[in-house]
Parts: structure tokens; C-alpha cells; sequence
DNA sequence: CACAGGTATCTCGATATCAAGATATCTCCG
DNA sequence: CGGAGATATCTTGATATCGAGATACCTGTG
């Protein structure tokens, strides 16, 4: 089936046949597909009552384990936002009970953001929803396509994880 | 080479052996490498003096083909923003010279957002600097290795393009 | 032990985005 | 032809994000 970016590509070859726009078959579905995505995954928290930002900090959390916490500076890697949004994020969290600020014991310039129980609920079950949706949307595709796909991705995405950028 | 999905998704195995997280794979990983070409093409683009969002505006445009003018609405679906946002675009790239606002003679309702001289060009010049930026993240991947990632995106895209969202 | 440079977090101002609703116009059915 | 509902765009108010800079603290060197 043909998408936006066929229609896309097939457009700049028109106007601009002197360019190789190859580069934008992948990288313009990334794009697309992940704004696609946050749209999904939008409605899909709504349920539980949680934004797409929260989600993110508070899985964050709960994937370090027990007792699920971590520095601002620990979640600004794993969320990939500058570090006045993070604070921002914290603050928000902790108004609505989610989280909550502990001085950090070994450097007093630092701080560790604490999931509360609550907060741990909530992402539990967010992620489980939002995993009935993602397999959905997955369907689509076989599994030995799925993990073909995952492991070209991780080629793309490795280079920027691990050099820092 | 490992990627921060990678630790992402051996972090949610060890605390919830329960969940069948493979989706994640996939998506979280589309999510994460949209990010970093958020950042990538912000400095690009910045080369030129054009930020992302005027970019996607410029070429929409400059695609369309001579007399380089779309409805707002057409940018709206090419661009996944609300119509809010668009409006906004227009009224600030009309600022900056580089779009004009035209009645639609068919539909007093409509209106026909053309590039100017100064547009075209910019988005000409943008266009080929961001090629060359993507082409060079792209270089982990074979030509047919690009090719079937580009086919397996595809596959998760096309409904969300053709089935209206 | 002092100091220079590095690091962690927060503050602040500007700005882009969204959602919801308003307005004007079109379309089509009866 | 008239009116209901659809459509195109814009308006408004709230909010999340970013970038740059400020502050406090740590660390290694001499």
C-alpha cells in the first residue's frame, strides 16, 4: 500500500530530478511514523489519566527498580529533553503525588526523584495498556519482520546512544 | 552494538518478567531515533537559517510544483500539525517574506498559501544540505538494507496515512 | 589547601504547540 | 430553493518546551 512519503518521494523527483532523495524513504517515514505514534500514544494514556511526558518519567523510574529512583541527570538521557524541562517535569510530578524530591546522600549539588506508590501504580498499569496498543499497531507485521525492523533500527539509533550527542 | 532500547527493554524483563515487552523494539525505538533527528536537522537546518518547522512548511510548498501554492488544509495532513498551529506558521512565515496568503477564487472560505522567490530558494538550499546530513546517518545501512527498512516502515505508516487519523 | 574547571540542577523569558470553539462558506437533500 | 450539516480557516487561552545563564558543589592539580 502506498503512503505520504511515496507520494513525497514520487513528488520531489518530479520537481527536483536532479537530487537523489533516497535518504528520505526511511527517514521521513521515521519522522512521520513517530509523530503518528505520540498521537496514539496520547490517546492511549488518557485513559489512565496520564500525558505522554509523564508516562516517560515515571517508566523511567520504575524500570531502575526497587526503590525506584534516580537523578534528574539519569532521566534527562533516558528521556531525551533539556534539563529545564526536566525540572519542570518534576515539579509537575510532584505536585500530583507521583513523585517526590529526596536530597541525594553522596553530593549535595544532586537530588534523586522518587516514584511513590501511587505514582508506581500508575505506571504499571499505563504500560500494560499501552502495550495492548502497540501490539495492534504491530500487527502488521510478522514477527521475524518485527525483529528484522528492530534490529535495522538499532543500527540507526546506536551511533547517537552511545557517542554522546 | 547496544542501544538504549536495548537496556530500556532488559530493564522492563528484569522488573516485570510478566509483560511481553517486544513491541518496544519497534517503537520505542522509532520514537527515540525521531528524537535525535529532531536535533540533527535543527542543526542543519540552522546553517541556513530556516528552523525545522519552516522547513516542512517551505517544502510541502516547493513539492507542490509551480505556482507553488497548497490550502492550508493540504499542509495540515502533509505536516501532522493541528490547524491552530498551521495558521500560526503562515502568519510567521508571511512575516519573513517567504509565503504569501492568497484568496481561493473557488471556495471564499479557502485560502491558497503560495512561496515566494525567496521561499523557493530557501527550501531548495535547505533540502539538499539536509540530504546530505541524512545521507551520512544512513551510512550504516546498505543500499538494500535501506531499502527494506524503508518497506517495513511503510507497512506500519500506510494505515495511519490512508485510513483518516 | 586553594583554586580552576567541571558538573548537577534550577531559573527565566521567549515561543511553538495544542484543544476547543467561533465564524464564514459550501453542499446536498428534500 | 431552504436549511441542516459538513468543511475551511482562524481565534483564544493554557501549557510544555527550549536555550542560556545562574548557583551551588565537587574534584584534581600543584
Amino acid at each position: 500500500m502506498e503512503d505520504e512519503v511515496d507520494r513525497l518521494v514520487a513528488a520531489w523527483r518530479r520537481e527536483r530530478p536532479d537530487l537523489d532523495v533516497e535518504p528520505l524513504e526511511v527517514l521521513s517515514r521515521v519522522s512521520r511514523l513517530a509523530r503518528h505514534l505520540d498521537r496514539a500514544r496520547r490517546t492511549a494514556f488518557a485513559e489512565h489519566g496520564l500525558e505522554p511526558w509523564e508516562f516517560d518519567v515515571l517508566t523511567a523510574l520504575r524500570r531502575a527498580g526497587s526503590p525506584y529512583q534516580l537523578s534528574p541527570g539519569q532521566l534527562l538521557t533516558q528521556t531525551l529533553v533539556t534539563s529545564g524541562t526536566m525540572t519542570n517535569r518534576i515539579d509537575r510530578l510532584t505536585g500530583k503525588g507521583l513523585v517526590k524530591r529526596l536530597p541525594d546522600p553522596d553530593d549535595r549539588r544532586g537530588v534523586l526523584v522518587r516514584l511513590t506508590d501511587d505514582g508506581r501504580d500508575r505506571a504499571d498499569q499505563a504500560l500494560a495498556g499501552l502495550l495492548a496498543h502497540e501490539r495492534e499497531l504491530l500487527a502488521q507485521l510478522s514477527s521475524g519482520q518485527q525483529g528484522e525492523l528492530a534490529g535495522l533500527l538499532r543500527l540507526l539509533v546506536a551511533p547517537f546512544d552511545n557517542i554522546p550527542g
